[in-house]
RNA sequence: GGUCCCUUCGUCUAUCGGUUAGGACACCAGAUUUUCAUUCUGGUAAGGCGAGUUCGAUUCUCGCAGGGAUCACCA
């Protein structure tokens, strides 16, 4: 039902954006700032736009930029249309900035660095705020040199205030006299960042601009070059950041690491979204939330407005949640494509972290070094995963999904399958192969190889039978069983193992113990 | 330092003046289980401090303290 009576801002879909600049990989907080986006997009039929802020062509680089779209791909935040750069509309914002200088919105100022510096040098010998009051605003630039280098600076209101209706944060006042007069143009001819952001904001036709608290002094400036070009102002959402553990700007000391990384630690698309949405955001009660409900949702009102914290076991209980709903099919295409992710040595992998780090990916590379000495990548172990060894994968999935928080983790519980007899056992395993415990699996031997079917519960038929015909518990029969079938203590259920690797192997295994 | 923002269990949060301050993660204990995990039961744990408004403040106002963001011809 269409309103007609609607304000035009409120009945038209809201065109949003994400507009990193490329100067590293997509760090989680940026993650979280484009899901916001996103979701606030896909919830009103809106549209989710990307823009590259790569104007200062220094610090520009294709890696970035690569980095940030296999991020977003990777989470699965598709945007509309192609990546705008921003440096390739250079020359609309000159344009834009000598309407401005044209219109008396903005003027010529001829400060040098060196005249500036001691500017600032002065005011703070005078315990003055560095303000810089540019003498050029009411001189003529006749006075000036002929041929001299000149930047373009606003021309911003001196009295009164500065008003930020934000979704977010609410009403933020900013006073005019603590905002100078800011330079739109290079003296080189390029736009600097806040002119180049509100052109193409307004160009796009964004209607909300959802980014981090750390642009909420820019949006005052932001909002005074609006104003001197009588655009309409898009309504801002500046949402809190993310901290590190202890409350400090993240860094990578605390695990502000790039989204790949947290694709490489195993997690879910789906898993991360939820997790990162929470962190800032609620819906009563709610912790696991599927997008599309997601989707619904989500709103800018229920933003908090403080910082959070990043919790990696609250993350690695969601995506537990999620790999365990997870289609099979899916769950063992992302596994098989980690594996080619893990293209380094796992010996590096090691080596790189303290050893009482639990990561997924981690973990995984000790286990396949202690257990599959051959298998010195991932790459490797993915080869050792033959066909067959993809379809046991695929089988063992069920009782393996329910183990694991991550995919590392997944696919550590999947490597009985690709061990080669003999097996090397870690030490519990090996432990629980005593004397005792090879006499046992010697006379369990026949009577599985006796049974006419090679199921899971047909095994377990026999093995509790044979439990009760010699009085033992059935605990003490499985564990060496396992041990001796997988080479470790934990595993999915045993008879799901043996049906899984197949008579012979098993069977194979088994005898390898015997005594 | 100026400006702006924030402050409920260890962490993420609910609460829109009256609740035994709720949930989730983590942690602890117990039950189930062939291991592990799952699942289930129970438990420990919170409104920074000080005023004010009010019959009544976690909730509203002010102050203080603590934390954060930002102050470039970077983005």
């Amino acid at each position: 039902m269409t309103d007609t009576n609607q304000p035009a801002a409120s009945s038209t879909a809201p065109v949003v954006r994400f507009a990193p600049s490329p100067t590293g990989y997509l760090h989680i907080g940026g993650a979280r700032t484009a899901l916001f986006n996103w979701l606030y997009a896909k919830g009103r039929g809106g549209q989710f736009l990307l823009r590259i802020e790569d104007t200062d062509r220094e610090r520009n680089n294709p890696e970035a930029v690569a980095a940030i779209i296999d991020g977003l791909t990777w989470l699965e935040l598709d945007w509309n249309g192609e990546p705008v750069s921003q440096f390739a509309r250079a020359a609309r914002h000159r344009d834009v900035a000598h309407a401005m200088l044209d219109a008396g919105t903005a003027y010529r100022c001829f400060l040098t660095k060196e005249e500036l510096d001691t500017m600032r040098a002065q005011a703070e010998a005078e315990k003055r705020q560095p303000v810089v009051h540019s003498p050029w605003r009411d001189r003529s630039p006749d006075e000036a040199p002929k041929g001299a280098p000149f930047a373009i600076r606003l021309k911003a209101p001196r009295d009164g205030e500065t008003v930020i209706d934000d979704a977010v944060q609410g009403r933020v006042v900013f006073p005019n006299k603590d905002l100078d007069d800011l330079i739109i143009l290079r003296s080189d001819g390029n736009s600097t960042y806040n002119l180049a952001v509100v052109v193409d904001d307004h160009d796009m036709a964004i209607t909300h601009v959802i980014r981090g608290v750390d642009h909420l002094t820019n949006a005052a400036r932001q909002a005074q070059i609006y104003s001197a070009n009588g655009w309409p102002i898009p309504k801002f959402a500046h949402v809190p950041l993310i901290h590190g553990s202890d409350g400090a700007k993240l860094s990578k000391r605390h695990g502000a690491l790039g989204i790949e990384a947290y694709r490489a630690m195993g997690y879910l698309p789906a898993a991360l979204r939820n997790y990162l949405v929470r962190l800032g955001w609620s819906h009563g009660d709610d912790e696991l939330i599927e997008t599309p409900q997601l989707i619904e949702w989500f709103d800018l009102p229920a933003i908090g407005r403080s910082a959070a914290r990043m919790d990696l076991k609250k993350l690695e209980d969601t995506n537990a949640h999620y790999i365990r709903s997870a289609d099979n099919a899916e769950l063992l295409d992302r596994a098989r494509d980690l594996l080619t992710l893990y293209s380094g040595d796992f010996a590096a992998l090691i080596a790189e972290h303290d050893p009482k780090v639990m990561r997924g990916d981690v973990v995984l590379a000790r286990n396949v070094r202690a257990l599959l000495p051959g298998v010195p990548d991932g790459k490797t172990l993915a080869a050792r995963f033959n066909t067959a060894g993809w379809n046991q994968f695929a089988a063992a999935i069920p009782g393996l999904k329910e183990r694991a928080k991550t995919l590392p983790e997944l696919i550590d519980g999947a490597l009985f399958l690709v061990t080669a007899r003999p097996l090397k056992f870690d030490d519990k395993a090996a432990k629980l192969l005593d004397a005792e415990s090879k006499l046992a699996i010697a006379a369990l031997i026949p009577k599985l190889a006796a049974s006419t079917d090679w199921t899971p519960s047909a095994l377990e038929t026999v093995v509790r039978q044979h439990a009760e015909d010699t009085g033992a518990k059935l605990g003490k029969v499985a564990q060496p069983l396992r041990a001796a079938l997988t080479g470790r203590s934990v595993s999915p259920p045993v008879f799901d193992v043996m049906a899984v690797l197949g008579r012979a192997e098993a069977l194979a295994r088994l005898g390898d113990q015997a005594a």
